[in-house]
RNA sequence: GCUGGAGUCGUCUAGUGGCAAUGACAAGAGACUGUAAAUCUCUCGCUUUCGGGCUUCGUAGGUUCGAGUCCUACCUCCAGCA
C-alpha cells in the first residue's frame, strides 16, 4: 500500500507527504506533465531546480514511441528520462478516447496510431501491463471518457470505468504479486508456458523488489449523483489513490470534489486529473481536498507566449512589451526572471529562437508549482483563506 | 546610346479585359486545462449608421460600358551589346 502521511487537516483540505519508491512528495503538489517522458522544452535539471517534485507520463503516447518494452529495457521510466524522482503514468484513456477512430467494445479501444495508422487495442490488462512496463510509481486505471456530456453517456462511462477498474486491479495485482516472493506474473510463465520476453524478464528484475501502486480514476461528469456513485464504487477497492477525471472547467468544481472527497477514504492520496492551468483550480482543488494535480497548461502556455503573472496571464508577444525591461514577474525568483526582461523574451518569440519557450517553459512551470507549495504553506499556517483570498482577487482583476 | 526584360498592400508574389486585387512572410490581436498543440483562429488600402462609400497595381495620357491587364510617352531598375 502506498505510504501516504497527513499532516494537517482543515475541512476537506489536507497537507500531507506520499512516499515513493523514488523519494516524497510534499503534498498538495504540482505534478510536471511529461507526455513523452518529457516536459516539453524542459530539462529534468530544469526541472529539478525550479521546484517540481514529480512528474506524470502518458502510456498512450509511450506505447507509440518508443513502445513500453524499450522503456523496460532502458530501466524504466525514472532511469529512461532522468529523473530520478517519483512518477506518475496516466492510462492512455483520456487520449485514446479523443482520438477520431476509435472502437470501444467491452474489452477495451481499438484506434490508429495517429503516427503511422497502426492499429493497437488498449484493454485494462494491456494498459497495466505497459505501465507496468513504464514503471512508474504511481499507475491510473484505464478508464472509459463519455462521448458526450449528457447524462446518460456519463453514465455508460462511468459503469464501464468501474467494470474496467476491477479488470485493472486484477492485472495490477498479478503483474506485482500480492506480497514480494510470490509474483503470480512469474507464476505464470513456469517452464512448459510461455517465456518471459526479454523486456517482461527485465521489468520483472526492476520491479518485484519494488512497489508500483494503483489509483481507480473517479467519473461522473457534472453530474453529482453519478459522482456520489463513482467515489462510493473506488472508495470500496483495494487501490493506492484515486484520480478524479473528466473535469475540464473550475465552474462547479467544489461543489463536486465535495461530492467526491466526501466519500473516497481519507487516508489515501487524491489525484486531480488534468487541471492546474487556472490558477484557481488549484485553490480549489486543494480546497475540497485533492492532493496532486497536473497539466499541460502552463508549458503550453509558455510554448505560446502566454505567461503567469501575479496580476493574470500576459501575452509576451504583444508589442508593448517591446522596450519592457522589467522581469516578467516581479518578486519571482526563476531562473527565467531572475536574468532576463519581457523585452528580451519578447525579442526571442518574435524571432522564434527556442530559447523564448524554454524560458517561458520554466517560469510558468515555476509559477505553478510554486503557488501550490504556497497553498501547502498556508494550509500549514492557517492562512489559507486569505491567501486564497489575495491571490485569487489580484490575478483575475481586469 | 542601342536591344531585351521588369515595376502590384511593409517584403516577396499571383494576376493577360469584369478586381479592393492571390498566396507566403512580416505586423497586430485572441485562444489554449489527464498535449496528434514550437499549435490554432481572426485582422491586415482608407472609411462606414456594416447596406455601403472612397482611393489604389511606377507616372501621365489614351482605347473600352469596363484597364493591374491593351496602346502611347515618360521615369526607374535589371541583363546583354556598345
Amino acid at each position: 500500500m502506498l505510504k501516504f502521511d497527513i499532516e494537517k487537516k482543515n475541512g476537506l483540505a489536507r497537507v500531507g507527504v506520499i512516499h515513493t519508491p523514488h523519494g516524497d512528495i510534499k503534498t498538495p503538489a504540482f505534478v510536471g506533465a511529461a507526455t513523452r517522458a518529457t516536459v516539453k522544452a524542459l530539462t529534468m535539471k530544469e526541472m529539478r531546480e525550479l521546484g517540481s517534485q514529480a512528474i506524470l507520463a502518458n502510456t498512450y503516447h509511450l506505447i507509440l514511441a518508443p513502445g513500453s518494452d524499450l522503456i523496460a529495457e532502458a530501466g524504466g521510466l525514472a532511469e529512461f528520462s532522468s529523473w530520478h524522482g517519483p512518477t506518475f503514468t496516466d492510462s492512455g484513456g483520456f487520449q485514446i478516447f479523443s482520438l477520431p477512430d476509435v472502437k470501444i467494445t467491452e474489452n477495451g479501444a481499438k484506434f490508429k496510431s495517429h503516427i503511422n495508422g497502426d492499429k493497437f487495442e488498449m484493454t485494462p490488462e494491456s494498459s497495466m501491463q505497459d505501465q507496468w512496463k513504464i514503471g512508474a510509481d504511481v499507475h491510473m486505471a484505464f478508464d472509459h471518457l463519455a462521448k458526450s456530456e449528457s447524462y446518460d453517456d456519463m453514465k455508460i462511462a462511468m459503469e464501464r470505468t468501474h467494470r474496467w477498474l476491477d479488470r485493472c486491479i486484477a492485472e495490477h495485482k498479478r503483474l506485482l504479486g500480492e506480497s514480494k516472493g510470490q509474483n503470480a506474473f512469474l507464476e505464470d510463465h513456469k517452464p512448459g508456458r510461455a517465456p518471459l520476453s526479454v523486456s517482461e524478464k527485465k521489468a520483472f528484475d526492476l520491479y518485484s523488489c519494488q512497489e508500483q501502486y494503483l489509483y481507480a480514476v473517479v467519473q461522473g461528469g457534472t453530474f453529482n449523483d453519478l459522482r456520489a456513485e463513482s467515489a462510493q464504487y473506488c472508495a470500496g477497492k483495494d487501490v493506492d489513490g484515486f484520480g478524479i477525471g473528466g473535469v475540464f472547467t473550475a465552474d462547479g468544481m467544489d461543489e463536486m470534489l465535495q461530492t467526491v472527497n466526501s466519500i473516497l477514504p481519507e487516508e489515501k492520496p487524491r489525484h486531480l486529473l488534468g487541471m492546474g492551468q487556472e490558477p484557481i483550480d488549484l485553490f480549489v482543488g486543494a480546497e475540497y481536498g485533492c492532493d496532486t494535480f497536473d497539466c499541460v497548461g502552463p508549458t503550453r502556455m509558455a510554448r505560446n507566449g502566454s505567461l503567469y503573472t501575479l496580476d493574470g496571464r500576459i501575452n509576451i508577444k504583444n508589442a508593448k512589451f517591446k522596450h519592457d525591461y522589467s522581469p516578467v514577474m516581479e518578486d519571482c525568483d526563476c531562473e527565467c526572471c531572475k536574468n532576463y526582461t519581457r523585452a528580451y523574451l519578447h525579442h526571442l518569440f518574435k524571432t522564434d529562437e527556442i530559447t523564448a519557450k524554454v524560458l517561458a517553459s520554466i517560469h510558468n512551470e515555476h509559477f505553478i508549482v510554486h503557488t501550490v507549495d504556497k497553498i501547502r504553506e498556508s494550509l500549514l499556517n492557517d492562512t489559507f483563506s486569505e491567501y486564497k483570498k489575495e491571490f485569487l482577487t489580484r490575478y483575475y482583476h481586469d
